[in-house]
DNA sequence: CGCCTCCTTGAGACCATTCAACAATGGTGG
DNA sequence: CCACCATTGTTGAATGGTCTCAAGGAGGCG
């Protein structure tokens, strides 16, 4: 997880503050924002990292393709998360917005220009890379090695940790999203649901599917071995 | 891949100058060696981080296990790799040598104070980190995505831009160390290493069969199917 | 020589996939 | 307001790729 900012002494949060700088202490960094409908793309893989995003409202996905079609989704970016933060010189991922999606944006460039001179922004960096390799090691182990309901377990502890509010995990993913996150298609995703179900271990709440509660998270962590 | 050193002005390169430094510049880091015998614990999951290490010679399986056993490879760590570089205070995976390893050591803590007031040293861990990140990211797709073909072609294509010298390919690795890298069974290993066996693509050389060369490396590529 | 480890190969089982049908939802336009 | 249609999700049946279980061979080492 990034590190949550404290609102500074002006009690605004702004998300120069993720990476250890505050406005007024580096005005060369220019801040915007921009809005993308549901399905677009915000970068391609490949492209030149020309900008960091943060989500600011909605959520991400970040993934890869193989010449065939076959997706492998690396990671959800939902609101407050930095993604698209590359030290090369171009995106691993594409990432397109999974539902109206509004990002800020900072230019590539200029926070590599303070990094060049500012330790704290360099050691932040270092710490925001940290944690998406952490979650990528993690996901390793998930995509190798676990079985299809060990994986949609894990994948719900994952999201009630990031998006449950009022007892409810309102998904803005579909299956098939979910499916190409944990490596499975969206069948054994939904069969996978429909047997945690059930299992008296979550309930489905709204007109849609993607609205769920978890009734028993000791037994939905216990389906999901750890490490 | 991590950035090969340049040899000093001493002509004698040290691990340090993977982190941007020379001994001289910067006494305080001391430097020692030790070797592992073949299938020993360098350091195991979740113990504290107190050192980085360089294989200097050897080789290395870095790994995560499940409750039950099951196991997943995250990375194989040769001559010239950095690995046990933590940003946090404990090891994410057990390292062991696959091989007798000789490997250098850096006190974590004394790499860190440097890096603290040296920005070379923090951009370059920032760019080692980096690297683990990609070499993660493209081994979710090969373990989400491909099929056990295009796994062994991937692996083999890895190994051989890693390893190969005078044509030959000497795999330090048991079939089963292959198999929990690629998240499969030893026997889909084999069976997938007899297939592209008879296919033409490779040749066993050596009375073991850890000895392999590729025969037609367009073929292979052709067979693991890129991003 | 004998034992151990590692690798290969075969046969059958199983879990996840594929293919298919159907239900439910939401948006659109008459 | 409702019929229509596209999208999304569920469920069943059959297939198939990988795993499991098993046997046998080859090399290394005491």
């Amino acid at each position: 997880m990034l590190v949550r900012i404290a609102t500074g002494p002006t009690g605004r949060a702004n998300s120069l503050g993720e990476f250890g700088m505050t406005s007024d202490s580096n005005p060369i960094v220019s801040l915007s924002e921009f809005t993308y409908k549901r399905g677009t793309e915000i970068y391609g893989e490949k492209e030149s990292a020309e900008y960091v995003y943060q989500v600011k409202s909605g959520a991400v996905r970040s993934y890869k393709l193989l010449a065939d079609g076959r997706r492998q989704i690396g990671a959800f970016h939902l609101a407050g998360d930095i993604f698209g933060l590359e030290n090369s010189a171009s995106h691993r991922f594409t990432a397109e917005a999974i539902i109206e999606t509004t990002v800020r944006l900072i230019r590539r460039q200029s926070l590599e220009l303070v990094a060049d001179h500012d330790l704290v922004v360099a050691r932040n960096l270092l710490s925001m890379t940290t944690t998406s390799l952490q979650h990528a090691e993690d996901h390793m182990l998930l995509l190798g090695r676990k079985t299809s309901l060990e994986r949609v377990a894990a994948f719900l502890i994952e999201m009630d940790k990031r998006l449950t509010a009022a007892g409810i995990m309102a998904l803005p993913m579909s299956r098939r999203d979910i499916a190409d996150y944990l490596g499975l298609t969206l069948e054994t995703v939904s069969r996978a649901l429909s047997r945690l179900h059930e299992l008296g271990i979550l309930g489905f709440i709204g007109s849609t599917q993607r609205e769920i509660v978890l009734l028993d998270r000791v037994q939905l962590a216990h389906l999901d071995l750890q490490s």
